[in-house]
RNA sequence: GGCGCUAUCGUCUAGGGGUUAGGACGUGAGAUUCUCAAUCUUAAAACACGGGUUCGAUUCCCGUUAGCGCUACCA
């Protein structure tokens, strides 16, 4: 290791003209796993040129998912609204060096222009009119008030390529390349002159970032060379699409991290989730039987990410998949974990629990192994923490229609009432003789017993249901089997 | 349309000149029984197509097709 080699430097540079999206996020994950893994520097940049679009609002947003998906940052954020100063001067360079000119064409004219050449069949593409214009013109225009937009001289033959770590050696003819506008005439940078000065002003080594702007490197690379800049290693990451492999959109469904916070998802879960969407392990992710592993905290991808284990071709989000990834989250994790991020259900829900703190642990130990989602906690599950009891009717239709058993079930509330023990044990035994000496099937009994306690058909086993809802609570609520509600 | 990129089970992917092409999600069947889930066992499921190169291509090359991206004074 060279004391003069520098440590990596890259950044995730969100627009705030919207929520954080998946694709950002995994973005942002990348980013965040190549700054840790090889000691780098991970520095947020916040690309708000577009005034008419940007909002504080997105940018805390923005901010919010990514802490949500547990990641920091080292720099930032910066704001390219704020640094107007540094791409104009970058441009005043370009404009010095030859390597731009002023052009005083309007939107409109170019409008047409474009329209006129998409109608007779010509690739729509800026004629470089005003690059003929001599300096003593366009000065003399300049100084006349003439609203002019700044742009990039592109060679007009000859080729520009770049390595990607991802994709290799990519390369387009210059001529297909037009002369790309870098300042528009209000003085505020495009995409294309702000992207390159920031990046080599903060000293970024690295460029992650998502596939859909590699047909836009090339621009970029030309303004490296023309500022005599060394290139950074780009890394462009392919696309994640929806389930009809179009690119994703609000119209698959949610596309927001925040919608998947709010859909009971639990934040490891989706991180290992999107880590996994476009990258993977290779041979180093096998466990010792030779199968892949698919469960990797935190710790485990910062050790093992690499770009080369990023995968060329798009990639379908499944949701299945990330379901899967949820529900092995919640079961692994110990209650207490799940506890705080369970609470954050019950205020959303408005609800309030009426059971201790320890009683809750223990409860969400109990049902964790059935959750599908966090949001379990605050919907079927509640009759477990709190006295009110969400039935369902389905639930009451299957197993507590019948009259029979309603009238089964309130008597019995007689022996648990006078258990002196309480264990799954005793409520066992209790239920069964209770059965016997009345000559039904235990089952029926269980299954209708389960409904009336907690209102749902699902739940783990009734006895320890029984014992986790406590004596007094089993015996009430099996006094009210009679008066639960028929379903219609 | 032009340019660019990509192509392994339905999906995420491993692999790589000779393999029974591996795993995971999902799906089917069975076991289990106190519901559902889990669990266990098990099954079906892929190298887009056509040419090369080679003793031998899923793997390398070319083409076709398809998909995606870019094609703004958006980022």
């Amino acid at each position: 290791m060279h004391a003069d080699k520098k440590s990596p430097r890259v950044r995730f540079a969100p627009s705030p003209t919207g929520y954080l999206h998946v694709g950002g996020a995994r973005t942002a994950l990348f980013n965040w796993l190549f700054a840790r893994h090889t000691g780098g520097t991970l520095i947020l940049r916040i690309e708000d040129t577009d005034f008419e679009r940007s909002s504080d609002e997105m940018v805390a947003g923005i901010l919010d998912g990514m802490r949500w998906l547990g990641m920091d940052w080292d720099e930032g954020p910066f704001y390219q609204s704020q640094r107007l100063d540094l791409y104009r001067s970058t441009a005043d360079k370009l404009l010095a060096s030859g390597h731009a000119y002023s052009c005083f064409c309007t939107k409109e004219e170019l409008e047409q222009r474009r329209a006129a050449a998409t109608a007779s069949g010509q690739t729509p593409r800026y004629d470089g009119r005003c690059r003929k214009l001599t300096p003593e013109e366009s000065a003399r225009r300049l100084r006349a008030g003439e609203a002019a937009a700044l742009r990039f001289a592109v060679p007009a033959t000859g080729v520009t390529r770049f390595d990607d770590a991802v994709f290799g050696s990519v390369e387009f003819a210059n001529e297909e390349l037009e002369d790309f506008v870098l300042l528009r005439s209000d003085g505020i940078p495009t995409y294309h002159l702000s992207v390159v000065a920031d990046d080599l002003d903060m000293g970024m080594t690295h460029i992650i970032r998502g596939a859909d702007h590699i047909s836009n490197t090339p621009k970029q690379v030309l303004q490296y060379q023309a500022l005599g800049a060394p290139l950074p290693i780009f890394a462009h990451v392919p696309l994640i699409l929806g389930p009809d492999k179009t690119r994703l959109s609000k119209r698959h469904g949610a596309t927001s991290v925040t919608a998947y916070r709010e859909m009971g998802i639990v934040p490891e879960a989706f991180r290992n989730f999107l880590g996994l969407l476009g990258w993977s392990p290779g041979a180093a992710g096998k466990t010792a039987d030779g199968k892949d592993r698919e469960i990797f905290s935190s710790d485990d991808l910062v050790q093992l990410f690499s770009l080369d284990g990023i995968a060329r071709s798009n990639a379908v989000f499944d949701n299945d998949k990330l379901a899967w990834f949820n529900t092995e989250y919640i079961r692994a994790y110990p209650a207490e974990r799940l506890l705080p991020l369970i609470e954050q259900e019950w205020r959303a829900a408005g609800f309030t629990p009426s059971r201790s703190t320890e009683e809750n642990l223990r409860t969400i130990d109990l049902l964790k192994q059935r959750a599908r989602s966090l949001k379990d906690f605050a919907t079927a599950f509640l009759a477990y923490f709190g006295d009110a009891i969400p039935f369902d009717p389905a639930a009451i239709a299957k197993f507590l229609s019948d009259a029979a058993v309603r009238t089964l079930l309130v008597e019995m509330a007689d022996r648990y009432a006078a258990l002196a023990i309480f264990d799954e044990a005793t409520t066992e035994q209790t239920l069964r003789a209770f059965a016997e000496k009345k000559g039904v099937k235990a089952g029926g009994l269980i299954n209708g017993a389960r409904v009336a306690l907690t209102g749902q058909a699902v739940a783990p086993s009734l006895f320890a249901v029984m014992v986790c809802l406590g004596q007094s609570r089993v015996v009430q609520r099996l006094r009210n089997a009679a008066s639960v509600p028929m379903p219609i």
